[in-house]
DNA sequence: GTCTATACACGGATAGAC
DNA sequence: GTCTATCCGTGTATAGAC
């Protein structure tokens, strides 16, 4: 299970040298690259450890197992992946809050795909790691957020919308360039979508949310 | 590869019993629904064999191999998911017309969101079997209907919006609700999200696309 | 056509030398 | 700490009896 202890060191608190902490790194750095590749079972230690630099033995003495590894990235994830909803301020101006989240939400996408391809593996498998965090963390969130909206529609400085499923539509089209990259470039023909992609949502939201 | 060979019966044109074509019927049935929750690498074939209610030699006597229950699923995936983009009519009233689309697709999540989560699965890990699919006909039926939107911006029909984001936008808001399923009702702490995923969608492409 | 038994490869994890 | 060798479970696929 996700998101029970803080830190994310097994409790050990062991010394920790600059090295092993480089190695641990680059470990994560080539699980993050394989896990969201292939998913959790596509994903084999073999593959991991080549691409860290590593020999499987080695890699198993850093982290005791693949469930630790995958687990270890799930709960870096959610840090930086709940970070833009917390920076929305509710003292703001409400159409440009949203909008900046959403600016920051596609350029997570466009910065770190493998992130949001790995949260999409673990969901569309029906989330056996991470449901409590979903059901805990990030719905407390959300409700915190629906009662700001809700107040700035009640303040008329919004457009009536459903707040939770607003949220919806900003996680599914942003993470959509991401999770579904090769499907945009398949269909587009073209290398790099993002440009075209902040126009198309700035318009699409703006005139969704604009009193 | 997909989407070579009209029929996906092997050209062999067996005579083919009733209770042959069941079994294979049943087999396709057990496959998506293990297929769309633990993707390829994910499913194996004890799972499909029982849930299908047949030996495991016994569904290798219909098929061949995994990949080829895989490959029959895909296959059979696209003719019904390419469909409401089919049904598109250039003659009609434009924002009705897509609105439309977006109606069926969402119905779509609803009705079979193992087949959504099955290409979602697919996609995510890099489309490995469907890409020509995507470059060939997705793109090609992306294209003719590009021209007929950017016929009806012309004539002011309909507001300026980019027609392949505006694909893009109806496929991610509509596959969301089946493929993070238990995302939403985590958040919603609801049973049936798609009420308000309809209402809210309805709003939300009403308000992009009149002129 | 359908079963039991089994071959065989792959992958996660451990033992133990260095 | 890092390696080589290896164990062993799981999973795809086949052999061969019925």
């Amino acid at each position: 299970m996700i998101g029970k202890s803080a830190s994310g060191q097994s409790g050990k608190a062991a010394p920790q040298t600059r090295i092993q902490r480089a190695k641990r790194e680059a470990i994560l750095e080539a699980g993050l690259t394989v896990f969201s590749e292939a998913g959790f079972r596509g994903a084999t230690l073999d593959r991991i450890a080549s691409e860290a630099g590593l020999s499987k033995p080695n890699l198993l003495y850093y982290y005791p197992s693949k469930e630790a590894i995958y687990e270890a990235l799930l709960r870096g994830l959610l840090e930086t992946w709940l970070d833009p909803l917390q920076a929305i301020d509710p003292m703001g101006e409400p159409v440009e809050e949203l909008l900046g989240y959403v600016r920051r939400k596609l350029q997570m996408s466009r910065d770190f795909p493998r992130q949001s391809r790995l949260f999409a593996n673990e969901i569309v498998q029906g989330a056996p790691r991470i449901m409590p965090v979903l059901e805990g963390e990030l719905r407390g969130m959300v409700d915190r957020l629906a009662m700001v909206i809700e107040g700035w529609i009640a303040e008329g400085r919004l457009a009536p919308v459903d707040p939770r499923h607003l949220m919806f539509s900003v996680w599914s089209l942003t993470q959509h360039y991401a999770d579904f990259d090769v499907q945009v470039r398949a269909v587009l023909n073209a290398d790099d979508p993002y440009p075209g992609a902040e126009t198309h949502l700035e318009l699409l939201f703006r005139r969704l949310l604009t009193p």
